[in-house]
DNA sequence: AGCTAGTCGTTAGCCGGCTAACGTACCCCA
DNA sequence: TGGGGTACGTTAGCCGGCTAACGACTAGCT
């Protein structure tokens, strides 16, 4: 009883199917919207930047640059100055799409904490936290981790 | 502060890290252990059975079960009374995986909590399980959360 | 008995994510 | 000044997940 396994692993199905439900209402899609983000803060990035700025690999970040640039989100161009960088900037549709999916990812946000107290909700941002540095030494590489209590 | 997507979406990137990294020691990959399980509690599932069971569409179940019938961890047979169904059924060596997989979960499953106390433990499956319930109504279909707080 | 409707698995194609291999461009040192 | 190492983006190919369209088979009703 109480498998925090099988529990993280529905929740997390659930928010994804959720998230992309949202991102859709917007022509995005589920990971896009990160892309955006990072592009709204600070535009012109290259790939290898945006890559390690949201914890992803660069040939992920460059697939998802195509699509959006195909659908007319941003441009690619390379840099003047050093002809290895690609420069990710936004188009006018990807500069439109901040306020309301800002407001989209908000409401998302808030109605996943819905019915939870303030205590409630920070006690889980603790616990995740735990939960989160358990997992992190585990991630890279081939550790093994029978060892481990 | 306390951003409980943003924790919700790291704990799971890591998750999905570590556990396909343990699957893969023993030749599995992420959600084949899954299927494996099913099959042992229960041998000769359809992939519809399979697929209800592990929340999952069809032609996920198939594209795995084509994966692993190749890597000989399984046979489809088409079934005698229903010409209809697939007889998904365990080889030996799908079989033979039982122990040590289980045995691979079960030190995930400690090593994911370890350092919490069983109060945290607890409390933390009590709020997933809302945040759970919180997210369900929203997965399926054009849902509009606007109207939730 | 035959036609229709429903059930089931497969295929095709998309998305996000990863690793590995590749090609180009820069940079620094001999 | 040239060459070797390094940094960078792209491509290819795999995996899990999804939807939509298809084809085969059963079952049910007339």
């Amino acid at each position: 009883m109480s498998d925090v396994l099988a529990l993280l692993t529905r929740t997390n199905k659930a928010l994804r199917a959720t998230a992309d439900a949202a991102m859709r209402r917007h022509g995005l899609r589920l990971g896009q919207n990160l892309v955006l983000e990072a592009l709204w803060e600070k535009d012109g990035r290259t790939p290898g930047e945006l890559a390690e700025y949201l914890n992803v690999t660069t040939p992920t970040v460059v697939k998802m640059a195509t699509r959006m640039s195909t659908n007319g989100l941003l441009t690619r161009s390379r840099d003047d100055t050093d002809n290895r960088l690609v420069r990710l900037c936004l188009t006018a549709k990807g500069r439109a799409l901040r306020d309301p999916v800002m407001a989209e990812v908000d409401g998302l946000r808030r109605a996943l904490t819905a019915g939870l107290t303030d205590r409630e909700c920070r006690d889980l941002a603790t616990t995740l936290e735990k939960v989160l540095r358990n997992l992190i030494p585990l991630g890279a590489g081939p550790h093994d981790y029978s060892d481990q209590v």
